[in-house]
DNA sequence: CATGAATGAGACTTCATTCAT
DNA sequence: TATGAATGAAGTCTCATTCAT
């Protein structure tokens, strides 16, 4: 009983690891169900099994990577929240290079996919928490336009992660020295 | 002769436009051939008496908007560049704002579509051209990190574009003012 | 133009035709696309132009066959009936000779396809108005319960109709005349 | 092991009651193995322990019926027949009432499904011992057509069964005393 | 007896592209 | 130039059935 469980959710990540590489590699649509089954080693059936179809499983893995981000940007409790801009930078960075081909991918279809787009709107409180608290800290730091520089963070950091994931051989970690050093002199 | 080419030319840049705007409002991959063809309002056959094919037509497409982005960044021949930070990044989103449909076209596919990919490559001396140029200037403007600080600069340009290409009534302009006063107090 | 819309049709109805004579015969389940394809000399894709489904392919067989049972039952705009009963059951079994087939595809499928259920019940005001005709009748004729003996009437001919489409060498012709002898007789 | 087979055959008759209803209700060849494993709470692979397959589960199901109909009409073993024609309507109805999924199911599928197609032809000469009988009494009551009159009064039957299923509130016992009553007066 | 993981043939459908007119 | 009929490869998904445990 347990023992079916515990190999089902084994093979579903199993599944959802070898989805998210091609997806990321070769691209949402150019993906067929056919290659993630070969590169998992199932048979096509065993496939639709485990997901009943291709948007679902672009579905998982999104909603899996958002938490993974969600769980490390808004630790225990909300309380004590002591992230400070710094603490966001790097803990997002460092979740960027952990699960590199997610973020491929996320970045990769959120402008075209319908799906992407709707379970975008529908984690939106989440994003937006993150959010404002970063803004709550600009704010308390006396910046002249805090919501303008709490965007203009977000795009960069943004930007940062879009061209690292764009070019082998990034200097990221560089760049994002750089960045921290700015928000630090302004502090 | 020349009234025929003439029309032919309009002819192709009308259906390059459709197909521009069905590709970034639907996606590439979703589509059709069929759909450009239509809303072009000609035959499927007569499409490909202009275009010989869906990547063709995308390769004009990003060709075309690439080469309206470089005219504007490198004016006149390269002689008397006059373009320092500020006027690049304003004619950077000048650009954004008269083409939006390419950008979110741009954007949403670079990381997804191997046909871009190779062309982003093909034109990588052009951008290369541009961004040599912002670094020299920082250069002369004595900061420390000159390489890592045109990076940066990219990103975040890249970074607020992204934004505001996803998101309606983004605060563009602010945004954009805000970082021209970054750069104009440090020089 | 018209050229094209005229091959059309022509096209449609050879489709429809090689269709119902398959559903017939093999089942509508049973019966694929390809085999409706092939049958009919035409590619898979071609099929697809034409109808954009099997299920589409299954309503229209339906509507064309009730509309010209309802045709031929009620005539030149309802003015001056004439219908007694005889006329309706000498045409019904007329129009059921000459397309057998559709009605071996009906009778064979209105019970276990919720399409045709769902059809039947949208045409059910057709097919009221013929039976309210012949209760009429047969309240004119003085029976003493009309409703029923309508019911029995339309259960009898239903039967003898099914009976004559599941078995060959059905002696249809006699059964009806006996049939109508009954109803001459009584008044 | 008596007692194994004996929980054996209840398992088995548990499963046909489920298959039954679900393919009366939602159709042959759209319910599926699984459907009715999960309906009758039991695992695939044991449903395969107890029917070799979907077919022999139908077959099962039509010969079991069709045995419950055989055994009303032609009792203790022949002798003393006294089946006039009331006895056999009536008897015809009880059973239909009695086991409506089957008889929905049946008629339901006999004109697309060769298994069943098959086996009616197989059973054939039980149901002409029923008919046989029924036309020696209208022969012995001195109609002029006994073997057109029979044939008709079976088609009349069926076309009442064939409505008393298809349509929900059909005046069944109503008719059908209509019918006796036909017969009672001709003889 | 009992489970559900696993298979793979085959169904429906889409769509870029070609071609006769 | 212009049309849309025609093709068929390829994609997604289903499901009866088998099998290891």
């Amino acid at each position: 009983m347990n023992k079916f469980e515990a190999k089902r959710e084994q093979s579903r990540e199993h599944i959802m690891g070898v989805a998210l590489t091609l997806f990321a590699e070769t691209g949402y649509e150019k993906t067929t169900i056919r290659m993630i089954a070969q590169q998992a080693q199932i048979s096509l059936g065993l496939l639709y099994n485990y997901y009943p179809g291709k948007d679902e499983l672009l579905k998982e893995i999104y909603l899996k990577g958002r938490q993974e981000m969600n769980a490390a940007l808004l630790p225990d409790g909300d309380t004590n929240p002591k992230n400070d801009i710094q603490h966001y930078i790097l803990t997002t960075f460092r979740i960027l290079k952990r699960n590199r081909p997610f973020w491929k991918l996320l970045y990769g279809i959120r402008m075209q996919s319908p799906v992407i787009q709707q379970l975008e709107t529908e984690m939106h409180t989440d994003t937006k928490r993150v959010q404002d608290r970063i803004q709550d800290y600009l704010v308390n730091a006396g910046l002249p336009f805090p919501g303008l520089e709490t965007k203009l963070l977000f795009a960069t950091i943004d930007g940062i992660a879009n061209h690292f994931l764009l070019h082998e051989n990034y200097p990221v970690d560089d760049i994002v020295n750089l960045l921290l050093l700015k928000y630090q002199a302004r502090t």
